[in-house]
DNA sequence: CGTACACCCTGGCCGC
DNA sequence: TGCGGCCAGGGTGTAC
Protein backbone atom coordinates (compact mmCIF):
# COMPACT_ATOMS: atom_id res chain seq x y z
CA UNK A 1 0.00 0.00 0.00
CA UNK A 2 2.66 2.27 0.90
CA UNK A 3 2.78 5.73 -1.11
CA UNK A 4 4.52 8.71 0.67
CA UNK A 5 1.48 9.66 3.16
CA UNK A 6 1.61 5.88 4.23
CA UNK A 7 5.25 5.87 5.00
CA UNK A 8 4.61 9.45 6.53
CA UNK A 9 2.69 7.46 8.82
CA UNK A 10 4.72 4.76 9.52
CA UNK A 11 7.52 7.29 10.39
CA UNK A 12 5.40 9.17 12.72
CA UNK A 13 4.51 6.05 14.39
CA UNK A 14 7.81 4.79 14.81
CA UNK A 15 9.05 7.90 16.08
CA UNK A 16 7.71 7.47 19.72
CA UNK A 17 8.19 3.71 20.00
CA UNK A 18 12.00 4.39 18.65
CA UNK A 19 13.40 7.99 18.87
CA UNK A 20 15.94 7.63 21.64
CA UNK A 21 15.78 4.23 22.53
CA UNK A 22 18.67 1.65 21.85
CA UNK A 23 18.32 -1.44 20.07
CA UNK A 24 18.36 -4.39 21.85
CA UNK A 25 18.09 -7.01 19.62
CA UNK A 26 17.95 -6.98 15.54
CA UNK A 27 17.24 -10.14 13.94
CA UNK A 28 16.49 -11.42 10.01
CA UNK A 29 14.94 -14.23 9.82
CA UNK A 30 16.24 -14.51 6.02
CA UNK A 31 19.47 -13.24 4.39
CA UNK A 32 17.08 -11.67 1.87
CA UNK A 33 14.37 -9.30 0.96
CA UNK A 34 14.48 -8.16 -2.39
CA UNK A 35 18.07 -7.99 -2.20
CA UNK A 36 20.32 -9.88 0.40
CA UNK A 37 20.91 -7.66 3.68
CA UNK A 38 24.22 -6.17 4.33
CA UNK A 39 26.68 -7.47 6.13
CA UNK A 40 26.49 -8.13 9.78
CA UNK A 41 22.93 -6.49 9.14
CA UNK A 42 21.84 -7.15 12.73
CA UNK A 43 25.16 -6.59 14.81
CA UNK A 44 25.80 -3.28 13.27
CA UNK A 45 22.50 -2.29 14.47
CA UNK A 46 22.51 -4.07 17.90
CA UNK A 47 23.35 -1.69 20.74
CA UNK A 48 22.74 1.44 18.43
CA UNK A 49 20.40 4.53 19.89
CA UNK A 50 17.79 5.51 17.64
CA UNK A 51 18.82 9.55 17.07
CA UNK A 52 15.62 10.01 14.88
CA UNK A 53 13.29 9.11 12.40
CA UNK A 54 13.24 10.99 8.79
CA UNK A 55 11.76 9.91 5.67
CA UNK A 56 12.43 11.03 1.89
CA UNK A 57 10.31 9.99 -0.75
CA UNK A 58 9.01 6.62 0.19
CA UNK A 59 11.99 5.93 1.82
CA UNK A 60 12.10 5.47 5.85
CA UNK A 61 15.51 6.70 7.20
CA UNK A 62 16.56 5.83 10.88
CA UNK A 63 19.69 7.89 12.17
CA UNK A 64 21.50 5.66 14.70
CA UNK A 65 24.38 7.03 16.99
CA UNK A 66 27.15 5.65 15.34
CA UNK A 67 26.43 7.42 12.27
CA UNK A 68 24.91 4.98 10.78
CA UNK A 69 21.45 4.93 8.95
CA UNK A 70 19.55 2.49 7.99
CA UNK A 71 17.37 3.03 4.70
CA UNK A 72 14.12 1.08 4.91
CA UNK A 73 11.95 0.73 1.92
CA UNK A 74 8.52 -1.03 2.81
CA UNK A 75 7.98 -2.19 -1.30
CA UNK A 76 4.29 -2.88 -2.26
CA UNK A 77 2.86 -5.15 0.30
CA UNK A 78 5.20 -4.55 3.71
CA UNK A 79 3.90 -3.44 7.08
CA UNK A 80 4.71 -2.61 9.88
CA UNK A 81 3.66 -3.76 13.29
CA UNK A 82 4.50 -2.80 16.64
CA UNK A 83 4.33 -4.01 20.06
CA UNK A 84 4.94 -2.13 23.42
CA UNK A 85 4.68 -2.87 27.26
CA UNK A 86 5.93 -7.04 25.68
CA UNK A 87 7.08 -6.84 29.42
CA UNK A 88 3.40 -6.92 30.42
CA UNK A 89 1.18 -8.02 27.61
CA UNK A 90 1.83 -11.53 25.37
CA UNK A 91 3.84 -10.86 21.96
CA UNK A 92 1.65 -12.38 19.38
CA UNK A 93 3.19 -15.11 17.81
CA UNK A 94 5.48 -14.48 14.68
CA UNK A 95 3.84 -14.83 11.30
CA UNK A 96 4.54 -15.66 7.99
CA UNK A 97 6.85 -12.82 6.28
CA UNK A 98 7.32 -11.43 9.45
CA UNK A 99 11.10 -10.80 7.98
CA UNK A 100 13.03 -8.16 10.43
CA UNK A 101 12.48 -7.92 13.97
CA UNK A 102 13.50 -5.35 16.28
CA UNK A 103 13.94 -5.38 20.12
CA UNK A 104 14.22 -1.92 22.39
CA UNK A 105 15.92 -1.53 25.62
CA UNK A 106 12.21 -0.38 26.77
CA UNK A 107 10.46 -3.38 26.08
CA UNK A 108 8.93 -2.61 22.66
CA UNK A 109 8.82 -5.00 19.62
CA UNK A 110 9.07 -3.59 15.91
CA UNK A 111 8.29 -6.22 12.80
CA UNK A 112 8.64 -5.61 9.82
CA UNK A 113 6.32 -8.12 7.69
CA UNK A 114 6.46 -8.13 4.13
CA UNK A 115 4.56 -10.69 1.72
CA UNK A 116 5.63 -9.84 -1.83
CA UNK A 117 9.08 -9.14 -0.28
CA UNK A 118 9.71 -6.14 -2.50
CA UNK A 119 10.50 -3.78 0.33
CA UNK A 120 14.31 -3.50 0.84
CA UNK A 121 16.98 -2.59 4.03
CA UNK A 122 20.40 -1.40 3.61
CA UNK A 123 22.72 0.49 6.01
CA UNK A 124 24.91 3.39 4.74
CA UNK A 125 26.94 6.20 6.88
CA UNK A 126 25.44 9.54 7.16
CA UNK A 127 27.61 10.85 5.08
CA UNK A 128 26.95 8.70 2.07
CA UNK A 129 23.01 8.82 2.37
CA UNK A 130 22.23 11.49 -0.63
CA UNK A 131 25.02 9.41 -3.17
CA UNK A 132 22.86 5.75 -2.36
CA UNK A 133 21.88 4.59 -5.59
CA UNK A 134 17.98 4.54 -4.44
CA UNK A 135 17.92 7.51 -3.58
CA UNK A 136 20.78 10.05 -5.33
CA UNK A 137 18.41 10.79 -8.12
CA UNK A 138 15.19 11.39 -6.51
CA UNK A 139 13.36 14.73 -7.10
CA UNK A 140 11.76 17.68 -4.98
CA UNK A 141 9.67 16.56 -1.58
CA UNK A 142 6.22 17.78 -2.79
CA UNK A 143 5.06 18.66 0.92
CA UNK A 144 8.23 21.33 0.51
CA UNK A 145 7.07 24.66 -0.59
CA UNK A 146 9.83 24.86 -3.00
CA UNK A 147 7.73 22.17 -4.95
CA UNK A 148 5.48 24.79 -6.74
CA UNK A 149 4.19 25.20 -10.03
CA UNK A 150 7.81 26.57 -11.65
CA UNK A 151 9.82 23.74 -10.35
CA UNK A 152 7.28 21.56 -11.54
CA UNK A 153 7.26 22.63 -14.77
CA UNK A 154 10.71 23.33 -15.52
CA UNK A 155 11.28 19.49 -15.00
CA UNK A 156 7.98 18.09 -17.11
CA UNK A 157 9.48 21.08 -19.82
CA UNK A 158 9.74 18.86 -22.95
CA UNK A 159 8.55 15.71 -22.02
CA UNK A 160 6.45 13.88 -24.21
CA UNK A 161 4.96 11.18 -21.51
CA UNK A 162 2.25 11.44 -20.40
CA UNK A 163 1.58 13.14 -16.96
CA UNK A 164 0.25 10.38 -15.35
CA UNK A 165 3.83 8.37 -15.92
CA UNK A 166 5.39 11.39 -14.93
CA UNK A 167 3.99 12.31 -12.16
CA UNK A 168 4.60 8.22 -11.15
CA UNK A 169 8.59 8.84 -11.99
CA UNK A 170 10.14 9.48 -8.38
CA UNK A 171 12.85 11.76 -10.37
CA UNK A 172 10.00 14.61 -11.42
CA UNK A 173 8.84 14.31 -7.52
CA UNK A 174 9.20 12.11 -4.58
CA UNK A 175 6.70 10.17 -3.08
CA UNK A 176 3.55 9.61 -5.60
CA UNK A 177 2.56 6.22 -6.66
CA UNK A 178 -0.37 4.89 -8.60
CA UNK A 179 -3.04 5.66 -5.91
CA UNK A 180 -2.29 9.77 -5.96
CA UNK A 181 -1.19 10.23 -8.77
CA UNK A 182 -4.68 9.62 -10.15
CA UNK A 183 -6.33 11.28 -7.18
CA UNK A 184 -4.26 14.93 -7.63
CA UNK A 185 -4.86 14.62 -11.59
CA UNK A 186 -8.40 14.29 -10.51
CA UNK A 187 -7.94 16.91 -8.25
CA UNK A 188 -6.36 19.21 -10.57
CA UNK A 189 -8.78 18.57 -13.70
CA UNK A 190 -5.84 17.68 -16.05
CA UNK A 191 -6.42 13.95 -17.90
CA UNK A 192 -3.99 11.32 -17.21
CA UNK A 193 -3.26 10.92 -21.07
CA UNK A 194 -2.14 15.23 -21.44
CA UNK A 195 1.57 15.18 -22.79
CA UNK A 196 3.65 16.18 -19.46
CA UNK A 197 5.10 19.07 -21.40
CA UNK A 198 1.87 21.01 -22.12
CA UNK A 199 1.59 20.87 -17.82
CA UNK A 200 2.77 24.34 -17.44
CA UNK A 201 1.54 27.86 -16.37
CA UNK A 202 -2.23 27.55 -15.36
CA UNK A 203 -2.12 23.94 -15.51
CA UNK A 204 0.56 23.60 -13.43
CA UNK A 205 -0.58 26.05 -10.71
CA UNK A 206 -3.60 23.68 -10.52
CA UNK A 207 -1.68 20.63 -10.25
CA UNK A 208 0.36 21.70 -7.58
CA UNK A 209 -2.35 22.12 -4.89
CA UNK A 210 -4.35 19.09 -6.25
CA UNK A 211 -1.15 16.75 -5.53
CA UNK A 212 -0.16 18.81 -1.90
CA UNK A 213 -3.91 18.73 -0.96
CA UNK A 214 -4.45 14.57 -1.92
CA UNK A 215 -1.29 14.20 0.37
CA UNK A 216 -2.01 16.14 3.30
CA UNK A 217 -5.55 14.96 3.28
CA UNK A 218 -4.32 10.98 3.59
CA UNK A 219 -1.40 12.05 5.97
CA UNK A 220 -4.00 13.70 8.15
CA UNK A 221 -6.05 10.33 7.74
CA UNK A 222 -3.40 8.33 8.83
CA UNK A 223 -2.92 10.27 11.70
CA UNK A 224 -6.20 9.74 13.06
CA UNK A 225 -5.86 5.99 12.39
CA UNK A 226 -2.66 6.12 14.28
CA UNK A 227 -4.58 7.66 17.41
CA UNK A 228 -7.16 5.03 17.23
CA UNK A 229 -4.10 2.19 16.99
CA UNK A 230 -2.32 3.17 19.86
CA UNK A 231 -5.12 1.76 21.53
CA UNK A 232 -5.12 -1.84 20.02
CA UNK A 233 -1.46 -1.58 19.45
CA UNK A 234 -0.27 -3.32 16.39
CA UNK A 235 -0.56 -2.55 12.15
CA UNK A 236 0.64 0.98 11.87
CA UNK A 237 0.06 2.81 8.87
CA UNK A 238 -2.80 1.23 6.98
CA UNK A 239 -5.83 3.27 7.44
CA UNK A 240 -9.43 3.65 5.15
CA UNK A 241 -8.98 5.90 2.37
CA UNK A 242 -11.94 7.66 0.99
CA UNK A 243 -10.18 8.08 -3.05
CA UNK A 244 -12.49 10.01 -5.35
CA UNK A 245 -11.23 7.93 -8.71
CA UNK A 246 -8.92 5.01 -7.45
CA UNK A 247 -10.55 1.99 -7.49
CA UNK A 248 -13.69 3.40 -8.69
CA UNK A 249 -14.18 2.70 -12.44
CA UNK A 250 -17.93 2.47 -13.06
CA UNK A 251 -18.97 4.93 -10.83
CA UNK A 252 -20.19 8.44 -11.22
CA UNK A 253 -17.72 11.01 -10.93
CA UNK A 254 -18.47 12.43 -7.83
CA UNK A 255 -17.80 15.91 -8.78
CA UNK A 256 -20.94 18.34 -8.50
CA UNK A 257 -23.21 18.51 -11.48
CA UNK A 258 -21.35 15.69 -13.48
CA UNK A 259 -22.71 12.11 -13.73
CA UNK A 260 -19.73 10.83 -16.25
CA UNK A 261 -18.68 7.26 -15.05
CA UNK A 262 -14.88 6.85 -14.17
CA UNK A 263 -12.75 5.43 -16.56
CA UNK A 264 -10.11 3.21 -15.99
CA UNK A 265 -7.00 2.59 -18.44
CA UNK A 266 -3.70 0.80 -18.48
CA UNK A 267 -0.77 3.22 -18.96
CA UNK A 268 2.98 2.06 -18.48
CA UNK A 269 0.95 -1.29 -17.57
CA UNK A 270 -0.40 0.18 -14.41
CA UNK A 271 -3.98 1.20 -13.67
CA UNK A 272 -5.29 4.74 -14.07
CA UNK A 273 -8.72 6.29 -12.68
CA UNK A 274 -10.19 9.45 -14.14
CA UNK A 275 -13.17 11.14 -14.89
CA UNK A 276 -13.08 11.72 -19.06
CA UNK A 277 -15.49 14.78 -18.36
CA UNK A 278 -13.38 16.44 -15.56
CA UNK A 279 -9.97 15.91 -16.29
CA UNK A 280 -8.66 17.20 -19.43
C1' DC B 1 14.57 10.05 -24.98
C1' DG B 2 10.13 7.28 -24.75
C1' DT B 3 7.39 3.21 -24.43
C1' DA B 4 6.60 -1.47 -23.54
C1' DC B 5 7.62 -5.04 -21.36
C1' DA B 6 9.85 -8.57 -18.13
C1' DC B 7 11.16 -9.31 -13.64
C1' DC B 8 11.53 -9.64 -8.48
C1' DC B 9 7.53 -12.38 -5.01
C1' DT B 10 3.21 -14.05 -2.78
C1' DG B 11 -1.58 -14.37 -2.31
C1' DG B 12 -6.45 -13.29 -3.25
C1' DC B 13 -10.02 -13.63 -6.38
C1' DC B 14 -12.61 -15.14 -10.44
C1' DG B 15 -14.16 -18.24 -13.90
C1' DC B 16 -14.27 -22.81 -15.45
C1' DT C 1 -12.37 -28.42 -4.60
C1' DG C 2 -8.78 -27.58 -7.74
C1' DC C 3 -6.44 -25.04 -11.07
C1' DG C 4 -5.01 -21.54 -14.26
C1' DG C 5 -5.01 -16.80 -15.19
C1' DC C 6 -5.15 -12.24 -13.73
C1' DC C 7 -4.51 -8.64 -10.51
C1' DA C 8 -2.12 -5.88 -6.75
C1' DG C 9 -0.46 0.57 -3.85
C1' DG C 10 7.16 -0.30 -6.18
C1' DG C 11 11.15 0.06 -8.72
C1' DT C 12 14.91 -1.61 -11.95
C1' DG C 13 16.63 -3.06 -16.20
C1' DT C 14 16.33 -4.25 -21.01
C1' DA C 15 15.11 -4.03 -25.93
C1' DC C 16 13.43 -1.38 -29.46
Amino acid sequence: MPELPEVETVCRGLAPVLKGQRLQRVIARRPDLRFPLPDGFGQRLTGRRVERIARRAKYILVHMDDGTVLIWHLGMSGRVLIYTDTHVRETPPEQAHDHVIFETDSDAVIRFNDTRRFGFMDLVDADGLDDHPMIARIGPEPLEDAFDAKALGARLKGKRTPIKAALLDQGIVAGLGNIYVSESLFRAGISPRRSSHTVQGQRAQKLIPAIKGVLTDAIEAGGSSLRDHRQTNGELGYFQHQFAVYGKAGEPCSNQGCNATIQQIVQSGRSTFFCPRCQR
